[in-house]
DNA sequence: TGGGCTCATGAGGGAGCCTCATGACGTGGG
DNA sequence: CCCACGTCATGAGGCTCCCTCATGAGCCCA
């Protein structure tokens, strides 16, 4: 005879309603529902619950009970609440711009997290230069991105915004042919491939390379541009010259080449958050706040 | 399909043995039993709970509902521990020692309040003197007596035996004739019952009855001495005199006589405990603990 | 004494929970 | 490459339990 929840329902019920009839009006049982339910509870426990007068009064036992078994019901209570709410909110479609860096490097484990920890959220990827994912959020034509560098905390117009989630603090690395001389090196200076010519990579990363070359001391006189990241990396086989290349992209360097940590030391941040001039989507919160708890700066997100 | 306590031991199970194999071991059910369980559960939140993989992880919704449910399983927990170590405590036969004016006056209010709320308890009365009733105690021939004016909280010997419970703060009055002069009065003055011959009352009474008349300034001159209180009233209601009685002895009063509050105020403490030189039994404390959360003073209690 | 109210108690039906057996899926070693 | 293995899902079946209906017992009050 296993203590179950109808029981401890119905024992509470008739405490507040002061009778096991009121008691089986409240919970949509009949009477006799109630009568069974308190009596089985009170073999389960081996002793006398209630004192049948009118009001009924409850034992010392029912008394020692009762408490534990109004949690234990607020409990289950909240159970079906939180999964209420959470259905609720973490459901429907999000629109996610991002740069192509980040949708061919860190997107797939992304998306499989999400995947498996919000099965009910459907995502649609948009993928555009930094420019187009930002203006894309800012005119609702996307619900969520991932951007490089925002302002730290500042500049969110709407106090309903929120902020957003730390993704990945996604150091450069210098992208080598594997017979390059370097290519065995735990690190290289920047001085070091100015012998090289320098293949620029694509999209919005020129502004941190120009900054790596400052911080070096040294000129940054790029020697190819290209715009798609394949294309860069089949020069850099070909031998046609080195790139710097932020972290996410390794998963898309082929075997014949390498990336090498370089100095002086650079990173940029990739912050996954909602638009700052409207509200979030519900989505977009619970997207955030499960990457949120992961360790920062897993660029290996599982 | 309503949530149920198997389904929330599943899904917890699961969780913290990592697989549905082994928290099948744990629960001591088959594996199949706890895959049933956890899909219901997830039938009934509308959503993944789980992600099935090795080992296995928790979906958003899953982690929103997983700390409600240990609480709710803790409480349920906690409902059969507190019957278990209350059943384990509130059971047996107490031998209580109290006297004659308590036991015709108080106790049987006090014994319908146990049998309620204390059912599984068998209460065992000794009627006795003030004396013999604290001599039972110190001896342990009674395991709880009804003592008046016990040194207040100190002279306990041994630190295990708690402090007991106040029953009654009980003044004393004068028991009158219907037809007595003073019957009709709110309040009597010890001095104006100087005329009438003084009823001693039995038991350990006189002491107080001495301290009024030290307050009043009056002599004390008692004119019979009975020992049986069904004497002291028959000999009141011959005319014979006038006496003074504790408040707890009204039930007893026939209706052609009268109590009176008599001045100067005068009362003695009427206190439920254990033994001061050993520790109580459990069923003691039990006793004490059902009345200490009545309303003090309660002479009357339900 | 009889009516009304309250709770207890059988009998019966239906839904649940569990087990046994089997199938689907992914994984790692020969 | 494939097979063995471990893990979980899925039906079918039995048994327990939970609920309802009907009826009886105890109590209070007129």
């Amino acid at each position: 005879m296993a203590l179950n929840l109808p029981q401890l329902r119905a024992l509470v019920a008739v405490v507040d309603a002061g009778g096991f009839g009121s008691a089986a009006a409240d919970l949509g049982l009949s009477q006799s529902a109630v009568s069974h339910a308190v009596a089985s509870l009170e073999r389960t426990l081996a002793g006398p619950l209630l004192v049948r007068s009118t009001p009924v009064r409850t034992t010392a036992l029912g008394d020692a009970v009762l408490s534990h078994a109004r949690t234990a019901l607020a409990a289950t209570d909240a159970v079906v609440d939180a999964a209420a709410r959470h259905t609720a909110t973490a459901d429907g479609t999000v629109r996610l711009a991002a740069t192509p860096t980040v949708c061919q490097g860190l997107l797939p484990s992304l998306l499989r997290h999400w995947s498996e920890r919000l099965p009910a959220l459907r995502i649609r990827v948009f993928e555009g230069s930094g420019e187009e994912t930002e203006a894309w959020l800012a005119s609702a034509a996307a619900d969520a991105a991932i951007v490089v560098d925002p302002p730290p905390a500042a500049g969110r117009e709407d106090p309903r915004a929120g902020s957003g989630a730390l993704l990945a603090t996604d150091p450069f690395l210098a992208l080598l042919p594997q017979d390059h001389p370097l290519a065995g090196e735990e690190t290289v200076h920047v001085a070091d491939l100015a012998d090289d010519p320098l293949i620029l990579s694509p999209n919005g990363c020129e502004r941190h390379i120009r900054t790596l070359h400052q911080l070096a001391g040294e000129e940054y006189t790029p020697a190819h541009r290209v715009r798609d990241l394949g294309t860069l990396i089949s020069m850099v086989q070909a031998g046609l010259g080195v790139a710097i290349q932020p972290e996410v992209s390794r998963p898309l360097v082929p075997d014949d080449l390498v990336l090498v940590r370089i100095t002086p030391h650079h990173s940029r941040r990739l912050v996954l958050c909602g638009p700052q001039n409207r509200p979030w989507q519900p989505a977009v919160r619970a997207l955030v706040d499960s990457v949120a708890q992961l360790p920062t700066g897993a660029s290996g997100v599982v």
